[in-house]
RNA sequence: GGUCUCGUAGCUCAGUUGGAUAGAGCAACUGCCUUCUAAGCAGUAGGUCACUGGUUCGAAUCCAGUCGGGAUCACCA
């Protein structure tokens, strides 16, 4: 049972006996203490004042008087207003922390044994990925490992948009203007190849559109009657119709793609254990929706389309199929969800996918729980805000887009830099230095990334980025450094026995016990940003510990090997904490 | 216009189920490396928690309204 758990039980018992009346332990409000004030923790009285008819003073004191009789491990109590503030002996933080000593950090807290799966990534073929599908791999990767561990089994998956009119336009560009080009033959890593020939016809595109409209065409009918646009619709067409040249294209083209992703997210450090392909999946549903209509959850109307009217429910009417009786997006989503089902039997999905698609995910989740299927209840949209620049939004065509590869290559040139002005790698290979270099690189990006509340909208300076100072994932890495730098110069173990703590000391036991709630918080929340602000708290305190108490020098045996433990404890969890952020530590830096 | 969402220091962000004098980092200024890694520590300065009202013993937090930003509302994905 933990300190909090005692603690509330006693209070719980000692109200019940003083007012002799039945208590909900709700009332019992226990929190931590703030720093300013002499305890570790504290009970505010107020809800029980009803109950006690006393003050606040006589209320706290009468209850800190009972829990410390009772409580052994309880060495103090101290009443301001109505705060009771709770100080715990130091000898049950440091039995606490002997206890965890030998194993009871290395395995998961299981909290929850579902199998879940996330999906996250999801790009278009048509481009590389950007500053956005950053923040949606580092949120989906780290949000997989915090569910596991937290016990559950994670499925890591992307449905990869690999069909559609803009592979199309990036594969009629090439062919028109490519001259057979390829990765090899130029040098360009695939998904940019790529990426060039979509622009090229975005660019063309638009001047087709222009010519248009001097010509005395409307904005809308040009969209659809320029040359390029028709060329590419019927090349959409053909591939649907399994048009062996357009195929084979195609398969070319988006394997160039898939080898420049699959760079990117090494470099990145994400993964995924099933791979789910649209061109596989974009007719699925269709059946789903001929059931609903036999239900009568949807309805057709004259011109044959099929809709789902939601307006009950404070939405809108929805449509599932065209009047050519083709499907849309949301069509596929149906079916899809249904298949993960099937083929995974897992207890819930979670869609990583920014929060432009709010409408889209409600509407989604609506539609499967009127068609009965129960679990429904298992979806959750990992929605999160967007990324934008201190400019304003990234946008395409004034080039503001933020590319993943340009990113991390400017990250490590700037880490590149400052730990050769610090020179304490001097000693390591050229490769192990660069290894070095690649954690700082990405354990800052990331860390920038994650710190921010999945939820919220985030501006990304990338001056700031590169800032290695503060709360930043280089500051972690470099306080676990620390700790490994005094395991080197202590290797040995030895018991030692101390009776009392200092503050810093303290504190730094209380983080650490707490890992495992907060592993469970940011697990609960889909939050990464939790763990990031724990592992800084933690760093930061032992960074304070570090400068006013000496370790390896310590003024007795016993307080150097309890401090070498700690180091050791700290650095331990740091590094756990910043692995379900997807963040690897150095050992020197 | 409807719906959703956000508004905390000059900037970027924390702030647990409502609790004590609202916290960090960056930027600015001042100290601290002959002792375990100074990517650090200590300090100064910086706030009408957008505004108004309500609920409450108590509101940055909950409710309503106002103002301001963003998203979304396609036979697009």
């Amino acid at each position: 049972m933990s300190i909090e758990q005692k603690i509330s039980e006693a209070a719980k018992n000692a109200a019940q006996l003083l007012y002799s009346t039945e208590i909900a332990s709700s009332q019992i409000q226990l929190q931590a203490c703030k720093p300013e004030f002499e305890g570790d923790l504290t009970i505010v009285v107020f809800p029980l004042l009803k109950i006690s008819k006393k003050s606040p003073e006589q209320t706290a004191t009468d209850l800190g008087e009972a829990i410390k009789n009772t409580l052994p491990e309880i060495s103090a109590f101290n009443v301001v207003k109505g705060f009771l503030n709770l100080s715990v002996a130091d000898s049950y933080w440091l039995d606490s922390f002997k206890n965890l000593q030998p194993h009871s950090h290395s395995h998961s807290p299981a909290h929850s044994s579902k199998k879940i799966m996330v999906e996250y990534s999801s790009p278009n073929t048509n481009k590389p990925l950007h500053l956005g599908h950053v923040r949606n791999n580092c949120l989906g990767y780290s949000v997989s490992e915090i569910l596991k561990a937290n016990g559950s089994e994670v499925i890591k998956t992307q449905i990869i948009n690999d069909r559609g009119i803009h592979i199309c336009k990036s594969m009629l560009a090439w062919g028109k203007w490519g001259n057979g080009e390829t990765p090899q033959s130029s040098s360009i890593k695939g998904d940019h190849l790529v990426g060039k020939y979509y622009v090229m016809f975005e660019q063309a595109y638009k001047k087709e559109q222009q010519e248009l409209i001097a010509g005395g065409m409307d904005e809308k009918s040009a969209k659809t009657k320029a040359p390029l646009f028709i060329e590419a619709s019927d090349m959409l067409r053909k591939w649907e119709a399994n048009d062996t040249a357009v195929v084979e294209l195609w398969k070319t083209m988006n394997n160039w793609v898939y080898e420049g992703f699959e760079a990117t997210y090494k470099k990145l450090g994400v993964d995924f254990d099933k791979l789910y392909y649209e061109s596989q999946t974009y007719l699925l549903g269709k059946e789903i929706i001929e059931e609903g209509l036999k239900k009568g959850v949807f309805f057709k109307k004259e011109d044959g389309s099929v809709w789902i009217d939601l307006t009950a429910d404070g939405l809108d009417e929805k449509l599932l199929l065209r009047s050519d009786g083709t499907s849309v997006y949301i069509t596929q989503d149906i079916g899809t969800a249904v298949d993960r089902y099937k083929d995974f039997n897992v207890d819930g999905i979670i869609y990583t996918v920014a929060n432009e698609q709010d409408y889209h995910f409600k509407v989604l989740f609506l539609i499967l729980k009127k068609m009965g299927y129960s679990f429904w209840e298992g979806l959750f949209h990992l929605s999160y805000g967007m990324v934008e620049l201190p400019s304003g939004r990234m946008k395409t065509r004034e080039g503001t887009v933020v590319d993943a590869d340009d990113l991390m290559e400017e990250m490590i040139s700037s880490a590149t830099q400052s730990t050769k002005e610090k020179g304490k790698l001097d000693e390591l290979t050229e490769e192990e230095k660069n290894e070095v270099i690649r954690k700082i690189a990405v354990g800052a990006l990331k860390y920038f990334i994650l710190k921010v509340d999945p939820k919220k909208s985030m501006i990304f300076n990338p001056e700031e980025s590169i800032d290695f100072n503060g709360n930043t994932g280089p500051f972690i890495q470099y306080i676990y450094v620390r700790t490994r730098s005094v395991l080197r110069k202590v290797s040995d173990e030895k018991v030692w026995t101390i009776s009392s703590l200092s503050k810093k000391e303290k504190e730094l036991i209380k983080k650490i016990l707490s890992y495992s709630s907060v592993v469970k918080e940011a697990a609960k929340l889909y939050s990464p940003a939790i763990m990031a602000n724990y592992s800084y708290e933690l760093a930061k305190e032992f960074s304070q510990f570090w400068a006013d108490h000496q370790i390896v020098n310590a003024d007795d045996e016993n307080s150097k090997y309890f401090r070498v433990q700690l180091s050791k404890e700290v650095g331990d969890t740091l590094k756990k904490a910043m692995k379900l952020l997807g963040i690897e530590m150095p050992e020197r830096m």
